[in-house]
DNA sequence: CTGTTAGCGCATTCAA
DNA sequence: TTGAATGCGCTAACAG
């Protein structure tokens, strides 16, 4: 039981740090790499309970760290998760590496994070890495066009496609009800009597949460007899898109009230201050409204009413279904589907004073 | 040149996906498993422009991807990088993850990411799990003591330790000059004519950077003639904390301004609700100031003074310095300490209104 | 209860 | 210009 100071020891002993193997440790132990081997794969069934305690001061003693490769190199597996998402920064994102974080802390597994940017080339190109590297399994917030690739992944290890919809066989897929949320949010800015809602997005592509979004919103439109008013813009140059919602802020007659809804909270971090800036009053001039839920929309002034997305949830799904392919080996779940609700989150920033009876229907 | 599509090729053939291996390819180009090694090291030189061809076809045919379990083996490098960090929300960490993924996105590098929740027990095993895992190298904000164990790792791989001083020998120690920043902070609200500073922290324990931020802040204090005035919080229990918060603020006298400085912008995210409902209007009869820049200190009104920490410069460096290492295998960097210099921004949070000439020296 | 042995997939001498 | 053979460190039959 004597504790040895590893640095010391291997300080001392041996500067260049030839690591230490399995063999060493059976050597010193007086035992076969065999039983070493079953020692480190705790099957002390079957072993006397004095060659256990051999080896576990040998193991000690040579401060010895099993090499996971050569582990992963037999057992075909790396131990190692991948998570692949567009950008860290998204509150949707973080939470979700978050709670795998939390939920693996314990298991063994190492996350591998990696962002695409939103490019889809790099993501196809970061996947192929991730598969060489023998990752066990992957969460995937995809840009598309990759499905085929994605499927052929899905044969091999446990795949979930996470705030994108999918229909790729095999992955699971774990989206929020952005159609509903997306209308429900538009409705209620009309029903409190904002006269049209700006809508301010990035260019849908092939992105269903966008698409949804979008949609969602148009039918908000068309139920409250409005036409749409959208603005798609780039988030990639920031400067050229608060000039566009500046210019777009403009033209609008001063007379009614209108609100002002991004897709997501990443578009309106960079477009706030414009929007406060603009000389409308919020919320009784103008309303405001996002998708997502970071901190400071509870911190700012009006605080800002928003969809909230149960991204702890989504996360915890995520781990639970990855854990239970994995270790239970369980392919049940596979190719199944979770829409998980959004909640409408009311806060000052659509709390119109004026009279929604006051204004009629009408379309610019 | 026959574009084939892997998921219908292997789908059918192989439903079981048995992996293809090197020897496939071998078999298929008619050649040793010897050259096709050589082919995907780009040993190109020694090697008939014919049979690269016929292995280049091979490989695109079979959709072969090289095991990068045995690969690493072999080598002794897993092309893996970790980073371990106490909490991916501090705007620090995340600014550091995402240069570093930027960096090394196609370098074919990847990046473990690990929390450690300011636990050094979990970040001792994590590290352990890491070293198992044949990282190539480091990069740690550690939570102290395990600092043998770190001068252990370094004697094998890079380490970076950034955030926190270390001396430990070996190491890159990337941090920030926290205590000048903290005294100019504290100096310049009471410059502006607070007449005292409380000081939000939590435990500072053995974390070098608490420890230099809470001294120089006693160090703009003591210069100022006012007497400290702290402040300890557990970011564990943010009900527990608001409420420590709020209580303190009824006993502050109206009379006179002061100021409230939060030691990191987690912090000042739990308490900002309490401080800007508690009845002061900011900044004239309080301001405030925090450390660290997560995006919505400029968006709240009144917007709030801060240290800039170069967040970005030190991802860079960090980046950098383990690609030397790796690459070029530069040993001189090692163990060198780089202090990076923040700057203090001030906003409107500390704009006070008041005199300063008005408020003589006193202590509480 | 314990040991021998044959690979896992790849890189690398050394020969040819 | 190419190959055969060996081993990286570990696990798992299969023996004993």
């Amino acid at each position: 039981m004597s504790e040895v100071n590893p640095g010391e020891l291997e300080g001392v002993k041996n500067v260049r740090l030839k690591k230490t193997t399995i063999h060493d440790v059976a050597e010193l132990a007086n035992v076969s790499v065999t039983t070493v081997s079953r020692y480190l794969n705790q099957r002390y069934d079957a072993m006397s309970e004095e060659t256990r305690h051999r080896i576990a001061k040998a193991i000690t003693t040579l401060n010895y760290h099993p090499n996971a490769l050569a582990r992963g190199l037999k057992s075909q597996k790396s131990r190692t998760i991948a998570v692949v998402v567009v950008d860290i920064r998204y509150s949707f994102c973080l939470s979700v590496i978050r709670t795998l974080s939390q939920m693996y802390a314990f298991t063994g597994y190492s996350l591998i994070v990696s962002e695409t940017n939103g490019n889809p080339a790099l993501e196809r190109q970061l996947l192929e890495q991730l598969l060489s590297q023998q990752i066990d399994a992957l969460v995937l917030q995809t840009n598309g066009e990759n499905d085929a690739f994605i499927q052929d992944i899905a044969r091999v290890i446990p795949v979930v496609v996470v705030d994108r919809s999918s229909n790729v066989s095999g992955v699971t897929n774990i989206v929020t009800n952005n159609f509903e949320s997306s209308y429900v949010l538009t409705k209620s800015l009309f029903d409190q009597g904002y006269h049209e809602v700006l809508y301010i997005s990035e260019s849908p592509g092939r992105i269903s949460t966008r698409l949804e979004r979008l949609d969602g919103y148009r039918h908000g439109c068309a139920e409250s007899n409005r036409s749409p008013w959208i603005v798609y813009v780039n988030r990639g140059q920031p400067t050229a898109m608060r000039r566009e919602v500046q210019s777009v802020l403009q033209q609008v007659p001063r007379a009614l009230p209108f609100a002002v809804y991004t897709a997501n909270a990443l578009l309106l971090l960079d477009v706030y201050p414009v929007l406060r800036d603009a000389g409308f009053d919020i919320p009784s001039q103008m309303g405001l409204a996002t998708f997502d839920e970071p901190d400071w929309l509870e911190l700012v002034t009006p605080s800002i009413t928003h969809v909230y997305q149960p991204t702890e949830e989504v996360g915890i799904l995520t781990a639970n279904t990855i854990l239970n392919h994995l270790e239970k080996d369980t392919n049940k779940q596979a190719g199944k589907k979770h829409v998980l609700k959004s909640k409408l989150v009311l806060r000052d920033s659509t709390r119109i004073i004026a009279d929604p009876e006051l204004f009629g229907t009408s379309d610019r």
